[in-house]
DNA sequence: ACGGAATCGAGAAGACTTTCTCGATAAGGA
DNA sequence: TCCTTATCGAGAAAGTCTTCTCGATTCCGT
C-alpha cells in the first residue's frame, strides 16, 4: 500500500506552506491528528486538492482520521527541505535587504543568511544584525570557501544581473531575486523571482476589474430613469 | 479586425510586468517597435505566448513588425491600472512596512501609500518617509473618508487577521498582504499574499532536489570500483 | 459485533494553460 | 512589380492542474 510519488505543481508547494503554517497552528491547539478536509476548510480549498499535495510528500494517512499532525508537519518540512539547514549569502544591505537579514524565522524555513555584500564603502566593514559586510568582490571566493549554494539578491535592478553573475560564480545554485530585473543565468541555477511589480500588476488589474464592475452595478441600479424613484433608497449618494 | 477580447490568467499578469520592465528598456534604448518574437527572445519564453498575453491587452500588432513600442507600453499599463493610481494605506511599519514606504516606485505602479496605522505608541504621530503615523482604530474612518480601496499589511502574523477586518471595515477592497497568515475576507475583497513562506518552499525545494541529484551524479562517476581508476581526475576531492 | 459516517487513495473527467500550426499580411530587396 | 521573409492572429492540439467520483478502510456509537 505504498503510495506512488507524485509530481508536485510550484503552486502545490506553496500550498504545502501554507499548511505548514496552518497546521503548527494546530499543533499549539493540542490536536492530535488532522484531516486533508478540515485543512481545506481552514483555507477555502477542496479537500482533494489538499490530498493530493499531501500524497506529493509520501506519508500515508489512515481512513476516517487522517493525518498525525506531528509527522506531518515534520514530512512536509523535509519534503520542503526545511530542516536541511542551507546556508545563504545576501548582496545588497539596503532597506530591503536590512529588513531580511533582520527577519529570524528564515532559520526555521531552511535558510541561514551568513554573510552580506554591498558596494558602499560606508557599510563595508559594519555588522548588520549581526552579520558583517563586505565588498562584492569577495563574493565567490567566500561562497566557494563556505559552499554555500543559495544567494538573496537585494540590489537595485542595474546590479542585479552582475550580481547573479558573481553568485553563479561563487556556485550559487538558488537566487532569490528581489530586484526587478529578468536574471540570465545557467540552466543548473534555480532563480525565484519576487518581483514585487508582477505581483502589484494582478492585484492591481483585479481591483480595476472589481471597481469598475460595482461601478457598473450601482449605474445599473441608479441609473434608469423609471425606476429612479422606487430605488432611490438603495443608493447612498 | 478586432481583436476577441480574451481572459488571462494570473501567469498572464505576471509575464505582462515583465514585458512591461523588458519593454521600457527597449524605450531607452530608442526602439520604435517590438515584436512579440523579440520580447520572447529576452526572457525565455515562447513567441506564442507572448502574442497571447498581449492580445489579452486588446492591442493590434502589424505582421512583419511588431508592436508600436511606446503604444504597447501605455496599453500593458492601462491594462494593468497603473494609469489610474490608486490610494492606499498601510498597516505596520516595522522593518518591512518601513521599506515599503520608502519605495519610491509604487507610484508607477498605480499605488500610492497615503497614511500609515501602527499600534506602537512610540510611532505614532511621528513621520516615516513623509508619512503620518496613526493608531489603527483610526483606520476605518480615514480609508472610508479617502475612498481608498487598497490596503498593505506588514503587521505581524498575530495582527494580519484583525488588520484585514479593519481594513474592510474601511471599505478596502483589495489587500496586499505580507504577513504569514491566511486572511478571511468577503468574497468582494481580492487578497494577493506575498508570503515568503511560500516563496522559499519552492526554492528551497527545488534547490535540494538539484543539490541531491548533483550528488548522485558524482556519486555515479567516483563510487563504482572498476573505473575509479580511470575517472579519478574527474573527481575533485 | 454490527452499521453508519468520515476519510483516504487513486483513477477519470473536466477546466484551464501553453504550445503548435497555418493562413493572411506587411516590409524590403531583386 | 514580384518574391522572400518575418510576423500576427486565431483555432487546434497537447499538456498541466484541479475537481469529481468511488471503492476500501477505519472509527465510533449502539
Ligand atoms: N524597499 C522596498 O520595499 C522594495 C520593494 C520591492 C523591491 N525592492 C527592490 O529591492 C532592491 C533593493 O531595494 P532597497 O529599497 O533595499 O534599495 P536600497 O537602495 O535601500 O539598497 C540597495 C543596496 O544595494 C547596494 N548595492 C548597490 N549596488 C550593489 C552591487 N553592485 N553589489 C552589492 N550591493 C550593491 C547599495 O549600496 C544599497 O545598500 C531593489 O532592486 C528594489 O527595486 C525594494
Ligand atoms: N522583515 C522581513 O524581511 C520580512 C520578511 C517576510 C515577511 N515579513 C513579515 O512582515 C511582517 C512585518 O515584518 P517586520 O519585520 O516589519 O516586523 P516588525 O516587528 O519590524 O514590524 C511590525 C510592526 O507592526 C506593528 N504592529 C503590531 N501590531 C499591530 C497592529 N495590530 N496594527 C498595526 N500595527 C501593528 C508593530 O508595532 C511594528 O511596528 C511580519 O508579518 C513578518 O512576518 C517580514
Amino acid at each position: 500500500m505504498a503510495l506512488q510519488p507524485r509530481n508536485i505543481s510550484d503552486a502545490g508547494l506553496r500550498r504545502l506552506a501554507a499548511y505548514h503554517k496552518v497546521l503548527q497552528e494546530m499543533l499549539l491547539a493540542g490536536t492530535p491528528t488532522v484531516s486533508a478536509t478540515g485543512i481545506a476548510r481552514v483555507l477555502a480549498l477542496e479537500p482533494s486538492q489538499v490530498r493530493k499535495d499531501i500524497e506529493a510528500t509520501g506519508i500515508a494517512g489512515k481512513p476516517k482520521v487522517g493525518y498525525p499532525l506531528a509527522v506531518l508537519i515534520r514530512w512536509i518540512e523535509d519534503f520542503l527541505g526545511w530542516n536541511n539547514t542551507k546556508q545563504a549569502v545576501l548582496a545588497g544591505a539596503g532597506s530591503l535587504g536590512s529588513a531580511l537579514l533582520g527577519y529570524q524565522k528564515f532559520r526555521q524555513l531552511g535558510m541561514d543568511i551568513v554573510a552580506v555584500f554591498d558596494n558602499d564603502p560606508l557599510k563595508v566593514g559594519r555588522t548588520i544584525h549581526g552579520k558583517q559586510v563586505f565588498f562584492p568582490d569577495k563574493l565567490p571566493s567566500f561562497a566557494l570557501g563556505a559552499h554555500i549554494h543559495l544567494g538573496v539578491i537585494a540590489t537595485p535592478a542595474s546590479a542585479a544581473q552582475a550580481t547573479a553573475d558573481l553568485m553563479v560564480a561563487g556556485g550559487i545554485r538558488a537566487l532569490w531575486n528581489f530586484a526587478p530585473a529578468h536574471l540570465r543565468v545557467p540552466d543548473f541555477v534555480v532563480v525565484r523571482n519576487e518581483d514585487l511589480y508582477d505581483s502589484l500588476a494582478s492585484l492591481t488589474y483585479k481591483l480595476e476589474k472589481r471597481m469598475a464592475a460595482e461601478r457598473k452595478a450601482a449605474a445599473e441600479v441608479c441609473a434608469p430613469v423609471e425606476s429612479a424613484v422606487v430605488l432611490l433608497d438603495a443608493c447612498t449618494w
